[in-house]
DNA sequence: TAATTTAATTGAACAACGTTCAGTTAATAT
DNA sequence: ATATTAACTGAACGTTGTTCAATTAAATTA
């Protein structure tokens, strides 16, 4: 068949991320395979290669939605009040969202890219969007001109957790 | 054939690991498979199934083998002096082993054991053994009594590492 | 409305994978 | 020399990622 008018393509795509969302959650990287995906959302292993170039491609989606998921979670339980209690506030927060999503924030671990070519820039922005969030929990404790210390000890802080 | 007279059961079994490391260190975890392994040895696929349960144990204990070799390098190169020069020497060291084996030591990550079963006892007395590397080395750092909270950052240290 | 173009979807096909196991064969024991 | 043992083989099974000619539904044109 051609054009189904149930799902546009933009539709289509956010369905498939969902259900490999699923996946990922219950079963990890080991389940998340072209078939699975397809079979549980009616289409053809052939359909996702419409939407997405590869596996990876997808997989490579599927981290990047999940780092705009953490990045939500921890943004929108942000505290405010002394320095020290909004830093524990994010680790606390992160550790909860990371035993929630045991088996989806393991893949960002376990998936490697082919090669070793690089991630794309749009997904490197996304860290970056991240990483700024433990950036600014830190910058009480540096005086005005220790930028680079600043970013640096984020980027350990981050490594920690 | 048969009792080729060529290895003897356990060189066949070193061999077998010998040339998964190889190949973990020029290609990573994707290029780990039984039917490469077999013909970079010239023996057929099914003979590594003699010798490990499947692949998983394979690359698990090449794994063990990893944290073997990582601990004889830190522990071969351990300078003596201030306790500061000490706990740098080893993060130094660790860097540079970490660097010049990228692609098995990201094995270590990649890669996860079916379902959720846990690492045997045998894997994880060798984490142990690593870690009490970085615990001995900040000690220094810790009055008697604090034992616990020694374990605790060494646990934090490794885990930024 | 009917014919045509466009593009989404299919599913068979291919190579490679992990794993098994009946069969073969080399070494050992009788 | 024969029988026993155990290492090794490799074909076979089911599964994987991926491709692409064929099909078909929707959009467009006549």
């Amino acid at each position: 068949m051609a054009r189904r008018s149930d799902h546009s393509r933009d539709e289509l795509k956010a369905l498939i991320l969902e259900c490999a969302r699923g996946i990922a959650e219950e079963e990890g990287l080991r389940g998340l395979t072209a078939r699975r995906i397809a079979a549980k959302i009616s289409y053809a292993p052939g359909t996702i290669y419409n939407l997405f170039s590869n596996l990876d491609d997808l997989i490579l989606q599927l981290r990047g939605e999940t780092l705009d998921t953490l990045y939500d979670y921890l943004s929108t339980r942000a505290v405010d009040g002394e320095p020290e209690a909004i830093l524990i506030g994010i680790a606390h927060n992160y550790i909860t969202f990371v035993s929630e999503h045991a088996n989806l924030w393991g893949i960002m671990f376990e998936h490697k890219l082919p090669d070793e070519q690089s991630v794309p820039e749009w997904y490197h922005e996304k860290s970056l969007r991240l990483l700024g969030l433990a950036e600014n929990a830190i910058a009480f404790f540096f005086a005005p001109g220790q930028e680079e210390d600043r970013l640096h000890h984020a980027q350990i802080l981050w490594a920690a957790l």
